[in-house]
DNA sequence: TGTTGACTGTTATGATATAACGTTAGATAG
DNA sequence: CTATCTAACGTTATATCATAACAGTCAACA
């Protein structure tokens, strides 16, 4: 098969390991996106696991959520885009906001201390909407 | 010992840690850190180490990078602050910033959306400016 | 048709982090 | 001055997250 487009080949462990995130509402970990992919007759051991999501985060399919060791399914994957994460402390919900504009700043003001940012990870923690209005 | 200020109490095995951070150039993770204290006569299991970067974290001394598995030491403790960490990806220095504005317009934009923002955390991969400077 | 390279799978191991429990020593109430 | 309490410390054991290294498969293609 040749690749599609910039040589991107979505096998079936990998358009299977995407559709599971999709399928979860909010991040997976590693093991639990192995588990269901063994269950379904894919390898069982993490390198499966692992493969698959770092390819999906490297062709802009999915992002890792580092302060949960978790993947979650981008929302918008057609457009290059810089990310921010809001997880909820309370239910665990993972919701993907855009950061272009932040993250152009932050470019600007590292860039005025000399440092040449590359990429950068925004994840921030508090309650969705839904958490923020019920009782402790 | 009456706790200082606010109930915190700088014991041996937490003020030794806070020194390794700030002697150390950079992050060190928490096996890193238990390696020096345990060869000091401390305790010589990971509970010892995490115990200690925990507490330094909490309070305000250190501050935990998630990308990198490790721990700085903060190069402000008394203030309240919200810090975003520049990390080298060619020296793995890192460059604790202020990012009190880049914060309050999230916590803003945020908002917006419905999510009450608690805490955040920006970490930016790069190149520092020594690193900048030389070939590849 | 033989070689190549991407992909998948395995075993084994490494790296990071916490649960649970016993001990110690300073603080405090009686 | 005791008895009691509790924060902090240390240990053992285990959980959780991640990768190195290697073998088999299969389509592309010279
Ligand atoms: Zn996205
Ligand atoms: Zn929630
Ligand atoms: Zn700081
Ligand atoms: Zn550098």
């Amino acid at each position: 098969m040749r690749a599609r487009e910039n040589g991107v080949r979505l096998t079936p462990v990998r358009r299977r390991t995407l559709e599971i995130l999709l399928e979860a509402h909010g991040a997976l970990g590693a093991y639990d996106v192995l588990e269901r992919l063994s269950a379904e007759g894919y390898g069982t051991q993490p390198p499966v696991a692992y493969r698959a999501l770092n390819f999906l985060v490297e062709n802009g399919f999915a992002h890792r959520i580092q302060r949960l060791n978790a993947f979650t399914a981008c929302v918008h994957p057609a457009r290059d885009h810089r990310a921010a994460f809001l997880i909820c402390a309370r239910c665990n919900s993972v919701t993907e906001a855009c950061a272009d504009s932040f993250t152009q700043a932050m470019i600007e003001a590292a860039s005025a201390v000399g440092f040449q940012l590359e990429r950068s990870t925004i994840e921030a923690v508090g309650l969705c909407s839904a958490c923020a209005g019920k009782p402790a």
